[in-house]
DNA sequence: AATGAATGAGCTTTCATTCAT
DNA sequence: TATGAATGAAAGCTCATTCAT
């Protein structure tokens, strides 16, 4: 048995989740986490390396959730344009399930210095993979612009998506964010329509 | 002649910049800062408040920049089509033209906390107010589709663009973003064309 | 077991009279108590809330002192002015036998600003209250003057101890301390005799 | 002409005892008082050689004012009795008249470090000298008692003056200081008495 | 495995003083 | 004489990490 699959591990990435959200990325100590977890700060190291590893593992683990709804999404016999959809809906709906993740992936760890964020790029990377396929997909099915530059197609679907979130958490989650799925998807779907 | 205007604050601004850009936001010291500017430490906070207030300076001088050269646009007498590209192309042109500031915006200020961001996201609504007049404009005239949510497309828009200026700065500016920008503008104008 | 009662609370408050009486109230760096003390300057905050807090308790720890001394006078069987020489000889004697702390009390601990000072006042009154309980004793056994003023009693008893202490300090424990106060006693007791 | 006959030597002297009473010791910054006094920070410097002298200047020019009214009383032609009441009287009356300087001398002054402290002690022992006169001057009439100890009836008249004037600036001169005089007169002769 | 007391490096800001004008 | 912009040393406090128990 591993680490990650040891309760503890879980509970520690779940307690710095909480605490990130609710004290922010600089108010977030690592004995403020262990309060929260319920272990003494030192139990951490048994767990994790550093501070660092506690927040690549919070991306890793939760980022994991968004890379297999998507993966599920790519076995389903539908169109490009409804797997965009479906991956658009997922995606806003797993944050709306969970505003302590969305603060933190939206806001605070946005905060942390430059090779976490290149760690977290690496993370990220296989969920935008993943989101090229559909692109692919819709490009040889003729759905989608067959002259589309695959990089900049795939910067406006995850910018968009990712800029419409950002203003959600803002705004203190003011509307649904689900509601607005569709017509994100149906905004991108226009610029890239074959 | 109020502090901005003295050749000082100009220096101590440019040499943030410069210091950030190299050290990263988290290793970017008022010391080194003062150094870089070359001025004592004490000199730093006889033109600005605290340190973030040289961090929030640093955003509204160079974001006046955009903001200049946005209204600038909104001035001349072609199509919202139009200006939706000149503004493309200005913003990556500036950004392509001082790689320290596209690191600073794009990777380092963001690292900033809470209080700070949002003093900075005072400052980017001006610019956000004016890519707006771009949107009514075209969706007037008729050149965009009138049924556009505004705040979704021109989150569509600034995603977009954003999403593409980071990705260039995270490559190592490799190629060439200013050549990116007829492709970005058609792709957004097919999303959002009448 | 509280903060108060861990040998390390005393080994700080400790070396803070003996840095300060050595160095002087502003030359008493946090730095320096600690290496007096034997410990990391970061483990003064696990006992002390700043360093101010470090002040105030040398002040309240040794002064609880003198309250007591004075608490245990009080319960005895004698007459008041008795009572008042044993005060001024119990006192007197406590700092003989401290050198440094007597010119932490006398001296140093008055260059403190006045939020501290206030705070130093309050643990004064106490011992203040306690010698006003002689001096009514004294007015009703008719063994002082009925008719004294009795702040102004205190303030003379106060005033003149005080100002035997300091002078005392001031000339670097040249004669003995002890030996002035039958003759201090005298002089007081002939002020406030009936 | 010498330096102190300046108009500009009196102008920041009073300066300083105004931003002094008004801000607190700690916060009377060198620039603080040059603002007050109408002249530049460099200003200062030529009148003074650094901060503290002008801290010590404060308290020679003040302290000179209470030494002359002294001298005057003890050419009198009255009891030592009487010359002490009206020292007393006298003293009260002039920090009565001047709250400012009350603060300063009673309370900040006493925050200064160990040397400045020193520097004053050294003008006030012109003014004890001369309180002395009157004691001597009262055993030799047989006024006062012939066994007294001189220094320790000197610690008891200034002590029981000083605690007096401070107990009475820390209540926020609520009530006549002034009026308090024969009250103490009386108390100390009681002490005194042959 | 778990604890938590102890460590100590690191940084912003103030302000007395100087000196070129 | 007078100015005031510039200087730069100095210190309290935090918090990630360790390690003896």
């Amino acid at each position: 048995m591993v680490k990650k699959d040891k309760p503890k591990y879980k509970q520690i990435v779940d307690a710095a989740v909480i605490v990130i959200a609710e004290n922010g990325y600089h108010q977030a100590q690592v004995s403020k986490i262990a309060k929260q977890a319920g272990v003494a700060d030192g139990t951490i190291y048994l767990y994790f390396k550093n501070k660092e590893d506690i927040l690549i593992s919070v991306f890793q683990e939760k980022m994991g959730m968004f890379v297999e709804k998507l993966e599920h999404i790519l076995t389903q016999e539908v169109s490009a344009s409804e797997k965009l959809r479906l991956m658009i809906e997922s995606h806003f709906g797993l944050l709306s399930g969970d505003l302590h993740l969305a603060i933190v992936t939206q806001l605070e760890l946005r905060q942390s210095n430059h090779e976490i964020r290149m760690k977290i790029n690496g993370v990220l990377r296989e969920y935008l993979l993943q989101m090229d396929k559909i692109l692919v997909k819709g490009m040889e099915d003729g759905e989608f612009d067959k002259d589309m530059d695959i990089r900049l197609a795939r910067q406006m679907v995850f910018g968009t998506m990712d800029e419409t979130i950002t203003t959600w958490v803002m705004n203190d989650h003011k509307y649904d964010l689900v509601d607005l799925a569709p017509k994100v998807h149906r905004l991108l779907m226009k610029g890239m329509r074959a």
